[in-house]
RNA sequence: GGGCGGUUCGCAUAGCGGCUAUUGCAUCUGGCUGUAGACCAGACGUCUUCUGACUUCGGGGGUUCGAGUCCCUCACCGCCCA
């Protein structure tokens, strides 16, 4: 069971600082949630984990099903045994693969919408219109692994049940992320569903050893993000995610949270799913979100991109071959205690595995220590 | 000195008479927000009013309506024999 307790409460705007109490450790929020989808921040151990200030990690329900499957996860003790992550660990239900391996791989369209796929611009995904690898029904969703093509089904209990074997502290209700290109027509159907299988969820669950977030969803649309958030509220999940297509632009998405968190009850952490740009950090706390994660600092190290205090640099580029300066000069990880850019770029030109690893260390210890900032300003009046 | 094989974008390759010369690597640019993806997309002879124009398969010559492709010759590389 999680204890959340709100330690303070921004005069300024929406903000707080909080601590949420896991059988596996404290949070201190607003937090960071590093994604580690296979059990694994990928390219680093569990003690590397740790020293990257990381509190708390969210895993995959849809991933470790595959693979290795949750009775070997079971078998082990739970997840937290499993991976030595000796830390809060939250499982993301499957939801998100919903859309990821259905409308998101048709479409090749993300859940924030920056350009419309097809030449006539606007066409959107009718309510007849279906992903092509994936079945939505109101039972549950049919997808197919991405590992061998095998069909597989999975529903509000059945995810339930493999969260429970992994042994996570923090679950996911299962949801249907909806696509930005449908229209409200198919957002309305599927909001029904993401709600009677909220219902589901928690009926599905045993005991209270582990907590339970509830997700709201309801796209673009105000009055259906009103209403998802008054019926998850009603349902006395443990806490929120805020999930789902969040619009065309950061304005859109700052909207989606003004018209959801009011509904929610204050006492309870809110997490705001899959969002996290530095850029976005700062309003999101405003805005009074206490837990948000997102794959950008790990995804994008091993694309060879060191995010720092100037915005951007990607160590791929020739021109840092002959830059001796640590990759922040402000920073105080190992990797910029240690290391030039000039190592970094050779390693990730010559390909080597240890210049992602060195990269994601960077990333995720600038993504936390920026979030720490933030609870600073919130502890001191400034945010 | 003789015989055989080769020379195609930075590197490596395909092409064996017929539209626009193949593919891989490398390089450059762009993208990535609850991880399918240490990935994807585009560019990669020259010029360009971004629509096209011109030029290319070691050099030179020839055959042919048409040659990277066939013939002659020269240069260079590799292997074998003296």
């Amino acid at each position: 069971m999680i204890e959340f307790k709100i330690i303070k409460k921004s005069r300024k705007s929406n903000a707080r600082l909080g601590l949420l109490k896991t059988a596996h450790g404290t949070v201190r929020t607003p937090s960071f949630v590093p994604v580690a989808t296979q059990a694994v921040i990928k390219t680093l151990s569990a003690d590397e984990v740790l020293k990257t200030k990381t509190q708390i990690v969210i895993s995959n329900t849809f991933h470790l099903h595959l693979r290795p499957g949750e009775n070997i996860v079971k078998s082990a003790g739970g997840i937290h045994q499993f991976s030595r992550l000796d830390m809060p660990i939250m499982t993301d239900s499957g939801g998100f693969q919903v859309f990821s391996l259905g409308f998101g791989m048709d479409t090749g369209v993300g859940k924030m919408l920056k350009y419309f796929p097809g030449e006539d611009g606007k066409e959107s995904v009718r309510k007849n219109s279906k992903p092509k690898d994936l079945e939505i029904t109101d039972k549950g969703v049919f997808f197919r692994s991405p590992l061998n093509g095998n069909r597989l089904f999975l529903d509000a209990k059945k995810s339930i049940k493999i969260q429970e074997s992994l042994g996570a502290d923090i679950l996911f209700a299962f949801d249907e992320c909806t696509s930005p290109l449908s229209d409200r027509e198919y957002i309305r159907a599927s909001l029904s569903r993401t709600h009677d299988w909220a219902k589901r969820c928690l009926k599905a669950k045993n005991g209270n050893r582990q907590a339970i977030f509830g997700i709201v969803q309801g796209s673009h649309f105000k009055d259906l993000r009103e209403e998802s958030a008054k019926f998850i509220d009603s349902l006395g999940f443990d806490g929120y995610g805020i999930g789902g297509d969040l619009g065309k632009s950061k304005k859109d998405m700052m909207n989606i949270l003004k018209w959801t968190i009011p509904h929610l009850s204050e006492e309870k952490p809110r997490h705001l799913l899959g969002v996290g740009y530095l850029d976005d950090m700062e309003d999101i706390i405003k805005s009074g979100i206490d837990l948000f994660d997102c794959t950008v600092p790990t995804h994008y190290a091993r694309r060879g991109s060191a995010f720092i205090s100037e915005g951007k640099i990607n160590l791929s580029r020739s021109i840092f071959l002959r830059d001796k300066k640590p990759l922040d000069k402000k920073c105080e990880c190992i990797v910029c205690r240690i290391y030039t850019r000039s190592y970094i770029c050779h390693l990730i030109r010559a390909k080597e595995i240890t210049g992602l690893k060195l990269l994601t260390f960077h990333n995720l210890f600038f993504f936390n220590t920026f979030v720490e900032n933030i609870r600073d300003k919130i502890k001191n009046g400034k945010l």
